[in-house]
DNA sequence: ATGGGTGCAAAGAGTTTGCAACTAC
DNA sequence: GTAGTTGCAAACTCTTTGCACCCAT
């Protein structure tokens, strides 16, 4: 089973991240991981805060501590397993779908998260690079919510 | 004089801007809005965050608080006369620039910021809405600046 | 058995807020 | 004079860290 597999569906979860990278395998990093699988695996885009994270691996394992959350979500960030969602303010967003090319779409009012996806992303031509050695792009939408215009 | 003039040159400064909605002009809010306005009449970017806009304040003005510079600068920013430069972390910056429509190059080791432009800048397709809103879009460019390369 | 992982509580960064004194209008 | 601003300090939110105990390997 290789470990770098980055299938849109198939066995690539967190939890298989982890293990392929050789790191023990505790009761929490496994409820930690699962809580990002499990609403993988229904299908949804998955961006959780640290507390909800908790909330959800407290559901099985109610002694998790948040210190934990927030050091496991780190090394699964550094493991490149999590990308982070940078927020405007309120709390950071962990996001598991790393395998997929794509931006966000994110509700001013209640901070949620949709996934999308531009057909080609935008680049920066050499000359408009001031000398910077150029990693990544980051593209965020910004707007309201279906619920929260309801609202 | 409307006050949602947005010239991309003359004197559009956010001194102006203050004093076009009709506030107070004390001398922490000249001096905050100096802060801004001198570098930007020097052609430089403008990307300060609160700490930096507390020390230019405190050259001329030695005992500005870092409380009304946060105050000030939260409402120059829902007045329109800054924005806010969303970091990955660290502390906020606030950008000037709010005439002309650009995106943002920063630095992932110093977050040092740079204006860049896009030809066209990215749209989402009606069905790609998912019901929502939309109000706006942000690219970041992400990488090294040339002196933390060399370092 | 042993080194990495955990939980707790305390510290930390960045930002906001309550309130009495002050000042631009 | 009076309402809007200020400065201070305390509070707040989110995240990280030090340390003693614990458990996966």
């Amino acid at each position: 089973m290789p470990p770098t597999t980055a299938a849109t569906d198939g066995p690539d979860t967190v939890e298989d991240r982890l293990r392929a990278a050789g790191w023990r395998m505790t009761v929490q990093r496994r409820v930690i991981a699962e809580a990002f699988d499990q609403r993988r695996r229904d299908g949804r885009d998955v961006h959780l805060t640290a507390e909800q994270v908790l909330a959800a691996a407290r559901a099985t394992l109610p002694d998790v501590s948040l210190a934990t959350v927030y050091n496991t979500l780190n090394d699964l960030v550094e493991l490149g397993a999590l990308a982070e969602v940078s927020p405007d303010d309120g709390p950071r967003r962990y996001d598991a779908n790393v395998a997929d090319d794509h931006q966000h779409l994110v509700c001013v009012d209640c901070s949620r998260v949709v996934d999308v996806h531009l057909p080609t992303r935008p680049t920066l031509g050499p000359d408009a690079r001031h000398g910077f050695d150029v990693a990544g792009v980051e593209v965020t939408f910004r707007g309201r919510c279906p619920d929260c215009r309801a609202a």
